[in-house]
DNA sequence: TATTCCCATAACCATAGGGTTATGAATTGG
DNA sequence: CCAATTCATAACCCTATGGTTATGGGAATA
């Protein structure tokens, strides 16, 4: 399970995948069509990406006719400030509670 | 100068790297061949990875006669904090805190 | 029904990068 | 002074992976 560390490090190593990320956190649920635009890469290498950033539990879809709709999933950030608080030293900090919270995000 | 984040995110990837960030930070001050023992991987793979920990100022370098001891900076991990807490959406949380606290703690 | 649109998959290519062994410079110890 | 030790660099190999184009299936639209 604490692979799901390395897969959440691996994942948002690529710049392309980060950058999608943070558009669906920013900007909230979008199409492919939508993403595509302005990502730099075509349809296909989207579609790819967001794949992998729904393996890692980051995104999640929900098909609509021939729509895809992509959502982040910010709750599966928690073993990122997992890691971060431990490499600190913050072990007893509120970062526990933080990722509780993070958690209990998932929607 | 290439952006910070993304040479944090692309450091911190490697799992045998982030390894060796973890070790240095839960047991302190270690030199190459100590670091090398339990890494998995040959001595020249380990000067490597410590090279580009060194250059996402993720580690320092303290050469002593024929040795090398390495550290690491804590401090370094701030942009991935940030980050993290403009993601997860918590602008105005203690995450802001926290990171002046990793920001200063450059040692 | 025919056409257009959205998306995923397949097949392929090129490069990044993590691993190795070989080597050498610098330092310390016998 | 010679040997041993520490570490970094060089020169490779090989795989993972991010990009592309081509294609096809399912759904909306004309």
């Amino acid at each position: 399970m604490p692979d799901a560390q390395d897969m959440l490090f691996r994942t948002l190593a690529d710049p392309t995948r980060r950058s999608l990320f943070e558009r669906l956190c920013r900007e909230g649920e979008q199409t492919v069509v939508a993403l595509t635009a302005g990502a730099g890469v075509s349809q296909p290498a989207v579609s790819k990406h967001l794949g992998v950033l729904k393996a890692a539990g980051l995104v999640a879809d929900r098909p609509e006719g021939r729509l895809t709709h992509y959502r982040a999933r910010r709750g599966a950030l928690a073993p990122l400030v997992d890691w971060t608080s431990r490499m600190a030293g913050f072990w007893e900090s509120r970062f526990d509670e933080l990722e509780d919270l993070l958690a209990r995000m998932d929607q």
